[in-house]
DNA sequence: GCGATCACG
DNA sequence: ACGTACGTGATCGCT
């Protein structure tokens, strides 16, 4: 069977310019909407794989429709520059990959699909239209169907019109169609229609009657009375509009269905493009290999040999700059990158007389010789390099991290890309799914190359990242907070934390007890057995079959979030177990029996603390996560009672009280807000009475809330709408705390105005560090991402600034227990807390050193506070 | 692999 | 009209 799919190129382009996040190569292009229309093109490929493909665009100049009628406006004249600047892109980058790119003078794109459409069909071919625009919809037939992208949520899923389905969906064939989009009131789109009839309406009548002239004819008949008027006046615009709605379907299109053969896409030239526009998704259905290779690989070298590795080792010694990576598999060295030119490039294997110990030695020593060393990743490398922060050791990812925090990833590809502007084969691209480390002790020649890169690329990106670094003044965060926090962090994971085991298993078991307990009691009050973790399941239970009153719609159904079933809960006693089980699985799930999974044999969890995740500057935890150990409910934070300190040791635990809210009185320089902060103890109840007028001592519980979720909201970025959901208040109520908010405080008012000043102007907002977050969502052409950047502009100063503090104060709190050589150490940071195990004669000295470091991290115009207390397990500590 | 849910700051 | 509080990660069900 012959397939051939046709694509509406504006109507899709169009579509995909809005879905798609703002997106730029480093040139500054936009790119966004062709990034869009390749992922559907390509999606559409793969689910039919036609063997014909032709992509259809409107032309500038007048058509045929003009001509007909003065007023016609053409198609989609109101797109923004950033729109119209990737039509041509587009249309170079299909050419490309030899897909045709049909245009005709005079008529539109809908012309052209129509009468490829037709013809083809008759022919026996198998068609699909892809196009954003409903008004194809009466080009659906037998063999040819009609598909819409919807760009809903992330991801873009494809509705499918044959006439049956337009039937459905419009009660009327595709033919009737045109009638329906005639009748219809003008929509904001190019074509003029009967004013006052709606779709419904218009899809009623058209239904009943065929056609418009049939309904005139009927005019009388026609219900409801407003309908009937508005045609009475207008039938001959609506004569018209089904003329210009209608498409053509036997334009003087030349291209035959041999000129749409699909041939190779994947071509050398569509390679350069999508390196361009940096379409790395895109690239990766590329053959690489195919695409030829670096001129850098000629100088790689592996190393197997200990007299040509002592030659190199040799000759590294004394170098200013090298870059190095240690190549580490299965928990072993099994080798390492080390590069100290363009022609000094080597991979050298752990094996034989080229052991663990003499590699890690000889490059420690090449390491402390030189001025600058780069790697990726070094607290990945510390457990194996013995080095201290008083190496000249860099760490390239975090510095791409600083310069970019809105990345996945900051592999040597992706620096190699971002800061040298070359295309390298990635450590996927090379070795798929296996491990660097295991492929290169087996000898993968492609190992060699891929370690070899590392240490190039680190090597090759040292001047560069340092003058980005400088230039956009963070060097100093660089060297100063985020080199030594390797060392800190890799200290706490190397510490990791006791947890008693067995008591973790019986806090288990006695959930499991419970759990099986309501389970059994939701399938007696539920009537039948299901799955209650699944939420769809639920949702059918709770409001087809039980019948519930549903509160919130969904994507996938009725949406049964705790906010949902909270306000249910009261009445049916069902719902209740359904929360209390939630929870219990929760625990058991995640904590009892997740956390169990991670105790190794020393009794303790070692998880990971990542530097170069969050978009604010916070480190983030994971395998198993510690920062979101349960607190807020009394049962969850029983777990807190397995975590203890080794023998002999105590928890000293040490957190920021309100920082985020002092950082905003200083940032902000509000002289109210930063007085209130220095006289009160507690703030929220400050506010309520500063906010409300009312005394302090007679500030009541209620005002104390709202205060507090106002303050919430200031530091979140603030919306009406948010606040009004965080306090269950409508939004005028809200509007009105905010504004009285900010009369009260007009620092604060201007402070979160500049910000978004400062983040539309530059691109980006920051710390009083000097960390930088990009915000592009500013530049976005979609209104609600365009908002929530607004809200990151808020937001990301003082979280970020909060964040920075802790770092500062985390590396001194470190430095300083290992100055004094005390056998105390961090085991956790929670973003505002430090948890020190702490040696039974060191809780004074740790107490005071927590607070004194913590409260002087930084200079501010509020005093920081620090709650510190001590304890027999985590849970006590607090 | 992704959405829904829920744990934390 | 749109459809929202900021920042994370793990588990589950489901395609």
């Amino acid at each position: 069977m012959d397939k051939l799919v046709l694509i509406d190129g504006h109507s899709i382009l169009f579509r995909a310019f809005y879905g798609i996040p703002n997106l730029t190569n480093s040139e500054g292009l936009h790119t966004n909407a062709v990034y869009g229309f390749l992922n559907i093109m390509f999606k559409i490929l793969e689910e039919e794989k036609p063997d014909h493909l032709a992509v259809a665009f409107d032309l500038a100049e007048p058509t045929f429709r003009h001509k007909m009628y003065a007023e016609y406006k053409g198609t989609r004249s109101a797109a923004p520059e950033e729109f119209h600047e990737q039509v041509p892109l587009m249309k170079e980058v299909l050419a490309a990959m030899g897909i045709p790119v049909m245009t005709l003078p005079g008529y539109e794109a809908d012309d052209i699909l129509g009468t490829l459409a037709k013809k083809n069909a008759a022919n026996g071919v198998e068609v699909s239209i892809v196009s954003g625009d409903r008004d194809l919809l009466q080009l659906a037939d037998t063999r040819i169907k009609i598909r819409i992208p919807k760009t809903s949520r992330g991801g873009t899923e494809v509705k499918d019109y044959y006439p049956e389905d337009v039937k459905r969906e419009y009660l009327v064939t595709p033919k009737e169609f045109i009638d329906v989009k005639a009748l219809q009131g003008d929509t904001s789109d190019n074509i003029p229609g009967v004013p006052s009839i709606g779709e419904k309406t218009a899809a009623a009548i058209i239904s009943q009657f065929g056609s418009i002239e049939n309904a005139y004819a009927h005019i009388d008949e026609i219900r409801p009375p407003r309908a009937q008027k508005a045609l009475r006046e207008h039938y001959d615009l609506a004569q018209m509009s089904k003329e210009l709605a209608t498409i053509c379907i036997d334009c003087p299109i030349s291209f035959s269905y041999e000129d749409m053969a699909i041939g190779n896409l994947y071509t050398p030239e569509a390679y350069q493009y999508m390196k361009r526009l940096e379409f790395k998704s895109i690239l990766a259905r590329f053959d690489a290999d195919a695409m030829g290779s670096s001129p850098a690989e000629e100088h790689f070298r592996v190393i197997d040999d200990l007299s040509q590795a002592e030659d190199i080792f040799s000759k590294a010694d004394g170098q200013k700059k090298i870059g190095f990576q240690l190549i580490i598999g299965d928990g072993r060295v099994k080798g390492l990158a080390l590069c100290f030119g363009e022609e000094d490039c080597y991979a050298v294997r752990a094996a034989g007389f080229l052991t663990e110990a003499y590699l890690t030695e000889k490059i420690r020593q090449v390491i402390f010789h030189a001025e600058q060393a780069m790697t990726l990743d070094l607290k990945g490398q510390l457990k194996f390099l013995q080095i201290e922060d008083d190496s000249p050791a860099l760490d390239g990812q975090v510095a791409g991290y600083l310069l970019n925090p809105l990345k996945d990833t900051y592999d040597y590809d992706d620096l190699a890309r971002d800061y040298l502007g070359m295309t390298v084969p990635s450590r996927t691209d090379l070795l798929g799914k296996k491990p660097v480390g295991t492929a290169f002790e087996e000898e993968d020649e492609k190992a060699g190359i891929c370690v070899c890169y590392a240490g190039y690329i680190a090597w090759k990106s040292i001047d560069i990242l340092r003058e980005k670094l400088q230039e956009t003044g963070m060097w100093k965060l660089f060297t100063d907070i985020e080199m030594p926090l390797i060392y800190s962090l890799h200290h706490m994971e190397q510490a990791g934390i006791r947890v008693e085991k067995g008591s973790l298993k019986e806090y288990g078991d006695n959930l499991k007890v419970q759990i099986d307990q309501l389970e059994k009691e939701i399938y007696g009050l539920a009537g039948q057995e299901f799955n209650i973790n699944s939420p769809r399941q639920l949702g059918e239970i709770l409001f087809e079959k039980m019948k519930l009153p549903h509160g919130k719609k969904t994507k996938t159904g009725y949406s049964t979030a705790a906010d949902v079933l909270d306000k249910l809960a009261p009445e049916y006693p069902v719902v209740q177990k359904i929360l209390d089980y939630r929870q219990l699985t929760k625990l058991n799930s995640t904590y009892a029996e997740g956390l169990y999974n991670y105790i190794r044999e020393d009794g303790r969890i070692h998880g990971t603390f990542n530097q170069t995740i969050t978009a604010t500057g916070r480190i983030s935890s994971t395998e198993p996560n510690l920062q979101n150990i349960p607190v807020r409910m009394e049962l969850g934070r029983q777990i807190r009672k397995v975590f203890v300190p080794k023998e002999g040791c105590v928890f000293v635990d040490a957190d920021y009280s309100q920082i985020e809210l002092r950082i905003l009185a200083h940032m902000s320089g509000d002289e109210r807000l930063i007085q209130a902060y220095g006289e009160a103890q507690d703030i929220h109840a400050i506010t309520a009475s500063q906010v409300f007028h009312i005394p302090l001592d007679q500030v009541t519980p209620l005002q104390r809330r709202n205060a507090k979720a106002v303050n919430f909201g200031i530091v979140y970025g603030i919306s009406a709408f948010g606040l009004s959901e965080g306090l269950s208040i409508s939004r005028k109520e809200a509007e009105v705390y905010i504004e009285k908010y900010f009369e009260t405080y007009p620092g604060v008012k201007a402070f979160l105005d500049r910000q978004v000043e400062e983040g539309k102007a530059q691109g980006y907002v920051t710390t009083m560090f000097g960390r930088r977050r990009p915000i592009p969502e500013l530049k976005d052409a979609n209104f609600m991402r365009r908002q929530f950047g607004e809200r990151v502009a808020m937001n990301s100063p003082i979280q970020g600034t909060a964040a920075d503090i802790m770092k500062i104060a985390m590396i001194a709190v470190d430095k300083e227990l290992r100055r004094r050589n005390m056998k105390s150490q961090i085991v956790l940071q929670v973003h505002d807390e430090l948890l020190v195990e702490t040696a039974a004669d060191e809780i004074a000295a740790v107490t005071e050193i927590l607070e004194e470091k913590m409260k002087h991290a930084a200079d501010l115009r509020v005093t920081l506070e620090v709650e510190a207390h001590a304890g027999e397990t985590w849970y006590d500590a607090k």
